[in-house]
DNA sequence: TTGAAAGCGATACCAT
DNA sequence: ATGGTATCGCTTTCAA
């Protein structure tokens, strides 16, 4: 038992200055590591802090100094591997710099995502990490800015929100992925995304909120329609938020008059869903239906077919994200930088290959 | 823009009561919503503040209430799935009662989490969940308690600290688990897990410092045991904390001169490269090998064969940790619970089976 | 090098 | 119902 702590309350400065025999500024400045102090000083003070337990409150510190140590990050799901290697980066950065990191999850919900941002804000965090659910309201975001601290966008960039983001190059992702189908001899290929609009429907590219899912969608109809495609919109399908609705929503699409003989998946979560019901319906994968997806989660390399996948380094994204935070909570002022990080196409075994078996993914530079 | 923000610094209470002719303690009552205003007042204040873009200064009021309303939670990797899907639990019950979440990574390492811990301490949050890296080294939770705050333990218990603590069962867990294996005929079974002793060697149950893997190899010993397996420990297998050391063990155990025929992996990202590995090296899954894994990570269900694994309900240990926290924070007093939750044994079709085909998930509550 | 005292932005007690 | 003021724990001038 070293504990010398008297049940009442919490060591501060001042009971260390009063047992050390100094000021309460002396003992301050060997507590808080600035200012000049004599060695006997110092030896002293620190003798009392370790007999009281001193421990210092970071809170009346952050209040003072007006910095924290702290940057908040918003994702839409931390349940999503996604956004785990990304919160991950951003941890692994953030503390390698001296930061803490404040999460909130926002459910890919607009309100909830507002409330957390001002809850963040409300705590001084110094900067914040977001992955907005929808660039169109974006009243909140702006409010970061106006309250002094930086904010980076993570994964999903916003045109009218001069700030920095750290995205991956979804674009070119899906008009590679697209082409590959195309190249395949697909015609009627799928769109699945979580991204919803009010009415489920798809209608034009401006009805899609989220950046990422957006840009994915113009490459995907763009190559579509190049390939001489008819009607392409109608192949995407919006909606598939959770487990359930992407198991409704694929269901549907493979009852159809017309399935689709080829599905991309806009990120794993849809992918395993997908998967499961393939098996499930005993339909053969990929002869009868091939499947594509964004985001090389662990578990695509082990699927039988294995999955062919748009890898992103999404751990980079999010180290990068912190990376650029900080930098600006040290004073960097540059204009905003929107760093865009390029993807890989891994070819496995789950798009119909002609004569190929399957030996070992092909990777592709894009 | 509706921004009255005057470039300077950010408004107070002491500028809001200026601004609306009241003084500071009564524009502190409205804007704090304590104590009691007459509606003209509240109309007043609330008309200043709208008009200043005033927003309270959480760290301020945590500093006078000593209540910040936030709950610091240290996981081992928040990159694997099982944290992802604990940390949701925690953050949705958290949210549900108005509590925000910080969160830290210790990477498992025991110093990288004293840290975290005293930041969150000296951060003053209301209250701690933590899943220990090991359960030998216990000062830096037990001043925890001493600093005030109630502690929640995480997936491992540690009997020699007398807090609440939420966990799944996993002793039992392990003795199904591995009894299953004995009943289809395995003798030769390998426990994988990413636990780790100074000398990477099993010796004795005792150098297992993760209580919830402890408890699974006491399970896995005791029923091979009974069954009359000769020199179990030797089939204990330390150290694989990354998918290289998973990977390198795995080979290695699997090129032994005798090789298990079965494999029990703590934890799904360890089974995941145990599954690649067989694919690699063209071992017939299940017959040439079974495997058996701790947690239902989604992908299990999908893969060829699906993977028979103990299903912790790990999103709900998340939110009790949570609920048993925010009830302490409430005041309850009563003695530290130890909550124990059910696990249910998926059979699916990576265990070699006698004569059943692959014809669904046989679930059996444990 | 050291000390006294003024904040930081809220809450809370005590009068009025 | 409202106002004045001490207080929380620390940092930070400013003098000495």
């Amino acid at each position: 038992m070293k504990e010398a702590q008297p049940k009442t309350t919490a060591a501060t400065v001042a009971d260390v200055a009063r047992l050390s025999g100094v000021s309460k500024a002396t003992a301050a400045r060997v507590l808080g590591g600035y200012g000049t102090v004599s060695d006997k000083a110092r030896d002293t003070v620190m003798q009392a802090a370790q007999a009281l337990g001193y421990r210092p409150n970071e809170l009346a510190r952050s209040m003072t100094t007006g910095r924290s140590g702290t940057i908040g990050v918003v994702v839409g799901d931390i349940e999503n591997p996604f956004f785990g290697s990304a919160v991950r980066g951003i941890s692994d950065a953030a503390r390698a710099s001296g930061f803490n990191v404040v999460l909130a999850n926002s459910g890919e919900d607009v309100a909830a995502e507002r409330m957390a941002i001002e809850t963040l804000v409300a705590k001084r965090v110094d900067g914040l990490i977001v992955s907005p659910a929808q660039d169109s309201a974006i009243g909140h975001l702006e409010d970061i800015g106006h309250a002094g601290r930086p904010l980076v966008l993570l994964d999903r960039a916003i045109a009218a929100l001069a700030v920095d983001s750290v995205t991956a190059d979804d674009r070119q992702a899906a008009e590679a992925v697209t082409r590959l189908l195309v190249e395949r001899g697909h015609r009627h290929i799928a769109y699945v995304t979580a991204c919803d609009t009010p009415t489920h429907l798809y209608r034009d590219t401006r009805d899609i909120l989220t950046a990422s899912v957006r840009e994915r969608i113009e490459g995907f109809l763009q190559v579509g329609a190049q390939a001489g495609i008819a009607d392409m919109p109608r192949w995407v399908r919006l909606g598939a938020n959770t487990s359930d609705a992407a198991r409704r929503l694929t269901i549907d699409l493979l009852g159809a008059a017309t399935p689709p003989s080829a599905i991309i998946a806009s990120d794993s979560l849809i992918a395993l869903e997908i998967f499961k019901i393939a098996r499930e319906q005993g339909i053969a994968m990929p002869d009868a239906l091939s499947l594509v997806t964004f985001h090389d989660a662990a578990w695509t390399a082990v699927t039988t077919p294995s999955v062919t996948v748009v890898r992103q380094p999404v751990y980079d994204m999010g180290e990068a994200a912190a990376r650029m935070l900080i930098e600006r909570l040290n004073g960097e002022t540059c204009a905003p930088r929107r760093l865009i990080l390029p993807t890989q196409l891994v070819e496995r075994a789950s798009v119909a290959v002609p004569g190929t078996a399957d030996a070992g993914p092909r990777i592709r530079r894009l």
